[in-house]
DNA sequence: CATGGTTTTGTACAAAGTCTAGAAAATGCC
DNA sequence: GGCATTTTCTAGACTTTGTACAAAACCATG
C-alpha cells in the first residue's frame, strides 16, 4: 500500500484572487471585514510563505489598516478553517501558506527561505500506524538545506 | 531509487550513560564541566525530548546547579556537536531529542507530546532533487495527530 | 600557586505571540 | 434608514522563549 499524500477528507479551499473575496469569506463562515478582506487580497493573490510579522508590514504599508492583534487574529481563523496552512519550521515564527493543497517544503537555514515541493516529487511509502486513540491532523515533510559555500 | 533515509555521512555520535559521561563528552571535543555533565546525565539517561525549560527545571530540582544561560549554550553546544537534534515541531519552543539515530516523528497537537516513529515504519520513496547550490541538512518528517475524543 | 583562556552567571534585552477593556464596525430587525 | 445587539478591532501591557553582555568563577598549564 502507497500512499503518495496524506489523507485528508475535507475539501480543499481556496480563495480566487480574481473573484470577489468578501462573498468567498462569507461562503466560509467568515464575516468579510475591511481588515480581514485586506489581509485575504495580500495572501491570496498568489501561492506564498508568510510570518505574520511580513503581513503586518504589508498591509499596513501605505497607513494603517490592521493591528498586530487583528493580524494575529486573522491569520489563526484563516488557517482554522482552512484557508491557510501554518507551516512550523523556524522556531522563531510560524509561516502561513496560501497554497493548500497537499504539498512539502524546502527550508533553507541559511535563508530562511520556503519553498514547495511539488507533490509528485515526493512519496511516503509504509506509513505507520498512528497510536491508538488519535488521528491525524496533517502530515509536513521539510527538507533542511543549506547554501552549499555557507560556511558549516 | 528508493532512501529509507536521510543520507548521512557524518558518524552518528551516542552518549553511552552506562559509560564515564565525562570522557565521552571529551571525546568530541566538549570540555566536561559539571554542568555539562550533569545536562548529560538527564538527556543520554534514555531517549528523551525536552524542551530547555524542561531540561533546566530538571536539573536544578535538588538546588541550583547551572542557570538558563548555560542550559541554553549548553543544548546549543550538544546539538552543534551532533549529540542531541533539535526538532521544531511546536512554534512555541524548541525540543531536544536525546535520540540521534535516523528517524521521524508523532506530535500530538493537544498534549505537545512528541514521541518517535521507528525507521522502519516509514520509508520515503521518490525523493526530490535539492534546489541548485544546496546540499541537505536534514530530512524531518512529522506525523500532527490529534487525541481523537478531543473537540476540533 | 600564578596566569589566562574558558565557562558560568545574573540580568538586561529582544522578538513572537497573547490578553484585555473600551471603541468601532457589522449585523439583524423594525 | 434608525437602533439595539453582537462581533471585531485597537493600543498597549504582558508572557514566554531565547540571546547579549560583562563580571565572577573555574580550571588547565607552567
Ligand atoms: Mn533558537
Ligand atoms: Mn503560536
Ligand atoms: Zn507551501
Ligand atoms: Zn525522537
Amino acid at each position: 500500500m502507497t500512499y503518495t499524500h496524506a489523507m485528508n477528507e475535507r475539501t480543499i479551499l481556496k480563495i480566487d484572487p480574481q473573484q470577489d473575496i468578501a462573498s468567498q469569506l462569507r461562503k466560509v463562515g467568515i464575516t468579510p471585514t475591511q481588515q480581514r478582506v485586506q489581509i485575504a487580497e495580500i495572501l491570496f493573490a498568489r501561492p506564498r510563505h508568510m510570518s505574520a510579522d511580513q503581513v503586518l508590514a504589508v498591509v499596513n504599508r501605505d497607513g494603517p489598516i490592521a493591528s498586530k492583534a487583528t493580524i494575529y487574529n486573522t491569520l489563526g481563523l484563516f488557517a482554522r478553517k482552512g484557508l491557510l496552512r501554518e507551516v512550523i519550521v523556524d522556531p522563531s515564527k510560524v509561516f502561513y501558506d496560501s497554497n493548500t493543497a497537499v504539498h512539502h517544503h524546502f527550508f533553507n537555514v541559511d535563508t530562511g527561505e520556503l519553498t514547495d515541493i511539488p507533490s509528485d516529487d515526493l512519496i511516503l511509502t509504509r506509513m505507520p500506524e498512528l497510536p491508538p486513540g488519535t488521528e491525524s491532523a496533517g502530515i509536513d515533510v521539510i527538507f533542511r538545506i543549506r547554501s552549499r559555500d555557507a560556511a558549516h
